[in-house]
RNA sequence: GUGGGCGUAGUGUAGUGGUUAACACGUCAGGUUGUGGCCCUGAAGAUCGCGGGUUCAAGUCCCGUCGCUCACCCCA
């Protein structure tokens, strides 16, 4: 049956069955962060719609034709949260997180919003785990998000990722690069596709990682940027890169990784499963040093990463990754009669105070459908209240797994439970 | 935004123009006297995504629309 309104295209109910993979990603996350002395914060579902535009850049697909703009009743131009650093970074500005011991370690797990076509692994609205270290320009803490994400992975049992490593530069070696890139391009642009013509113009970097055939031999002959770093960016890549090394993460320096955001400077890197396909990218990351001076702030280093949800479940299922085993159901309290279930409700409420699990079954019912309800609950006891029990003041507690069972006093059914 | 595939009960499927749309799982109720898991019986549950068209007749063909899906674009 199809309600008459469904939910919008691109966006889904996560049902309580799903909902154990859920916890084990977040669960994963927190401990982590926990563990790196990373805190949560939460920022806004919606933001002044500049916010992205000049951070994420003007002429990134993400602004021009993914965001959810929107004005509201006061003609505010907002827009649904389109990703998750820039907001973090304006409420380090906003609340004056300078003034913190830096670099202040933040994490989020949020909803992102999107308009886009959505195919497997992609949605309108998907749920992002990011962190952010802002106020650090060392190489190691580039390390650092880096490891990060990577026990992530590790931690959740995901196996066969590679890590995608390169540098983009800072305003000093970028627009050399950019001139050189441009020269490359210079003659070849009536052999190159449509997309590219437009991107030599507009935004040369994303030239790089073009997928049409007839761009390839473009890309192929294309200057390095590593090979123009500044001395200062090259000195820092390859300090990240001694670091990584030193954490015994495999990665390859892909000096294609560019990213569609704008404000990256200097180390990017990308997470893909080995799967390849459409969405493969499962996390993603960089260093954004020039961020918080364009939204307002004092000149302030960043870097951070963002990884899918979504796609990490994907991929825990596709390797057949299991489940921490749920909690069971300690106590399914079976009652016979009306009278029965106000004893049964009250054991039950008892039961919980004394920090077990434990539900009510329908009087209405027969017993045997109650103890059906109980087996496929997976309750480990089924306590059984009829007239016999009511009358002594006594339930009968039946171990489900071996089906043995013993009539005691009322006060004795949590610590028979426990025993 | 571009192109391809798909859309039948809660779920997974069968049914490729012709009587009351089938099967499995699940749900609910029974299988006598207060008790689950296996087994048996029965019931409920589908205006075949929605709208229009072709035809004597459409779940089955055509168009549109919505949604899912795959590739592209892009991204997590």
């Amino acid at each position: 049956m199809a309600p008459d309104i469904q939910a919008p295209r691109g966006t889904q109910d996560i049902l309580p069955e799903e909902q154990p993979w859920w916890d084990y990603v977040r669960e994963t996350a927190r401990r982590l962060c926990g563990e790196f002395r990373y805190a949560q914060i939460e920022t806004p579902t919606f933001e002044d719609v500049a916010l992205f535009k000049r951070t994420v850049g003007d002429t990134s697909d993400i602004v021009q034709k993914e965001m959810y703009v929107f004005q509201d009743r006061g003609d505010q131009e907002l827009a649904l949260r389109a990703e998750g650093t820039a907001p973090v970074c304006r409420a380090y500005i906003e609340h004056g997180l300078h003034n913190q011991p830096q670099p202040v370690r933040l994490f989020y797990i949020t909803p992102v919003y999107r308009y886009d076509r959505p195919q497997a692994g992609r949605y309108r609205q998907h749920h992002q785990f990011g962190i952010e270290a802002i106020g650090d320009a060392s190489a190691s803490v580039d390390a650092e998000t880096i490891e990060v994400l990577w026990r992530l992975y590790e931690e959740l049992g995901l196996t066969g990722l590679t890590l995608n490593l390169n540098s983009i530069g800072d305003a000093e070696c970028r627009p050399r690069y950019l001139e050189a890139l441009r020269a490359h391009y210079a003659d070849k642009l009536d052999r190159v596709c449509r997309d590219c013509q437009a991107r030599a113009e507009r935004n040369p970097l994303r030239l790089l990682d073009c997928k049409n055939p007839e761009c390839q031999d473009a890309i192929a002959g294309a200057p390095a940027f590593t090979d123009f770093l500044c001395e200062a960016c090259a000195d820092h890549f390859s300090q990240v890169k001694d670091y990584v090394e030193s954490l015994g993460v495999p990665y390859v320096v892909n000096p294609r990784l560019v990213r569609g955001l704008d404000y990256y400077t200097r180390t990017v890197y990308e997470v893909r499963p080995a799967e390849e396909g459409g969405q493969s990218t499962v996390g993603a990351g960089g260093r954004y040093d020039g961020l918080i001076e364009q939204i307002g702030g004092k000149p302030t280093p960043g870097v951070g990463f963002a990884t899918g949800i979504e796609r990490i479940i994907l991929n825990l299922k596709r390797q057949d990754v299991s489940l921490p085993a749920a909690s069971p159901l300690d106590v399914f309290v079976v009652c016979a009669s009306a009278a029965a279930r106000v004893f049964a409700f009250k054991l039950a409420s008892d039961l919980r105070r004394a920090g077990l699990s434990a539900v009510v079954g329908d009087s209405q019912r027969s017993l045997k459908a109650q103890m059906r309800h109980a087996g496929s609950a997976d309750a480990t006891y089924a306590a059984i209240i009829g007239d016999r029990e009511l009358e002594a003041g006594s339930v009968t507690l039946k171990r489900l797994a071996d089906g043995s069972q013993e009539t005691v006093p009322v006060g004795d059914v949590a610590p028979g439970v426990r025993a």
